[in-house]
DNA sequence: TCTGGGGTCCTAGGACCC
DNA sequence: TCTGGGGTCCTAGGACCC
């Protein structure tokens, strides 16, 4: 056990298999059988689907052929988003000092409390158990001196598992992993790291911090080479805001009309904004983002003068992007539309971020009314489009 | 039944300013 | 008229993560 101050305080809080395990929480014939999340795609599957080689992102049907036996159920993202915010209360019952990562993980710094609540091991068996009790969700701890060593143990000791990294043994633990255990190592670093023949952490660290450079550039040559190394000076950050907001949509194979993506446009930025009004915040970059039959994809972004969260500000922006990159969708047959608001700043938005302007107005009512036309009066304020959502706030119209 | 939806960070070139 | 370095911002693309 260790006393001293410099010890593993970090843990990195990871839920196992998180949509599917709340599924089986919430429905006890999904307990004990493979269980995937969504349709199309696989979201998340369980530990008993991934025995039979499912896998996060898995094409819907490639996954029914691996595990024909699996049950296949929607997406509640309610659900989760609730289950999350109960779990968050349990890290942050136990320390101030969380640094969420994403819906299901988190960073936690226990270093102060060894003297009040116990070692950070005995805080982590404490966590996992609170969690299970209070919420229902089975949870993996790494705990290390680091936050990159706390996940890649995490990561190890995945599912519901607890393990530490003693400082004395960071090195014995780190370089015989795989490449790819390392954060920021994803296929294509993997790949070009094994096609030199390093495939272990510790084939890593024998490089110097240049050769790494080389191959990989500056940020990410220097990034493994000091996790090779394990080195990782970095924090808990407590209270990091989100840099942008953004939705966007599959559209399958079949070619679109421009009513139509007009129509589906509209609906993500009517929603993009409408989550930002709900977070406060308001941005300056409007990218769009499009992906074509070939799966490559293509950005174009504009950056206003101030930030907004107005839907129609937003739309004009996405609109006229939209059109510039007509030659492009032509030319390459689109399958994904996506829109997001960047550059985000705290305060609440300012009233309207562009000058009232006559024919960028008249513009956006006639392409609008051409939606209505095609698509019937109500298609965007229906949202029968766009997912059958009651409410949306288009049409914006003329002041 | 070939491919979801939400993000982060880095790089590189060009415009612009001092 | 030509030349320099440094800094910031914007745009586009790419890798990666959950």
């Amino acid at each position: 056990m260790f006393v001293s101050l410099g010890g593993a305080t970090i843990l990195h809080a990871d839920l196992d298999a998180f949509y599917a395990s709340v599924e089986q929480r919430d429905d006890p014939r999904l307990r004990g059988r493979p269980v995937i999340v969504g349709a199309g795609v696989v979201l998340a599957c369980s530990y008993e689907a991934k025995a039979y080689g499912v896998r996060t992102a898995m094409n819907g049907g490639q996954a029914m052929r691996r595990c024909p036996g699996a049950i296949v159920v929607e997406p509640r993202m309610s659900a989760y988003s609730e289950a999350s915010k109960a779990v968050f209360k349990v890290f942050e019952d136990t320390t101030p000092l969380v640094e969420g990562l994403s819906i299901d993980e988190a960073f936690l710094d226990v270093g102060g409390l060894r003297k009040i609540r116990g070692t950070p091991v005995e805080i982590a068996r404490r966590l996992r158990a609170e969690v299970l009790s209070r919420v229902g969700l089975p949870i993996t701890v790494g705990v290390a001196r680091t936050k990159f060593l706390a996940k890649v143990a995490s990561g190890v000791a995945k599912p519901d598992g607890l393990l530490e990294v003693a400082p004395d043994r960071e090195l014995e633990f780190l370089h015989p992993l795989d490449v790819s255990r390392l954060w920021g190592v994803g296929e294509v670093t993997a790949e070009k790291l094994r096609s030199r023949g390093l495939a272990k952490v510790g084939d890593v660290a024998i490089l110097p911090e240049a050769a790494l450079v080389a191959m990989l550039g500056r940020a990410s040559g220097r990034h493994l080479h000091a996790l090779a190394h394990n080195r990782d000076p970095r924090p808990i950050e407590v209270g990091r805001r989100r840099r942008s907001i953004g939705s966007q949509r599959a559209l399958g194979r079949s070619p679109k009309s421009p009513a139509t993506l007009d129509a589906v446009l509209a609906g993500l930025v009517d929603r993009v904004s409408r989550r930002m009004r709900n977070a406060g915040r308001s941005g300056r970059t409007v990218t769009l983002r499009l992906r074509f039959d070939d799966f490559t994809r293509a950005t174009r972004s504009h950056t206003l003068p101030q930030a907004t969260d107005q839907t129609r500000a937003i739309l004009i922006t996405a609109r006229a992007l939209l059109r510039a990159a007509q030659p492009l969708i032509a030319a390459q047959g689109i399958t994904m539309i996506g829109i997001s608001v960047g550059n985000l700043e705290n305060e609440a938005a300012l009233q309207l971020a562009l000058p009232f302007d006559k024919a960028a107005n008249n513009e956006l009512d006639s392409a609008l009314d051409q939606v209505k036309d095609k698509f019937g009066t109500d298609a965007i304020t229906r949202g029968i489009l766009l997912g059958k959502r009651p409410g949306l706030e288009m049409p914006m119209l003329p002041d």
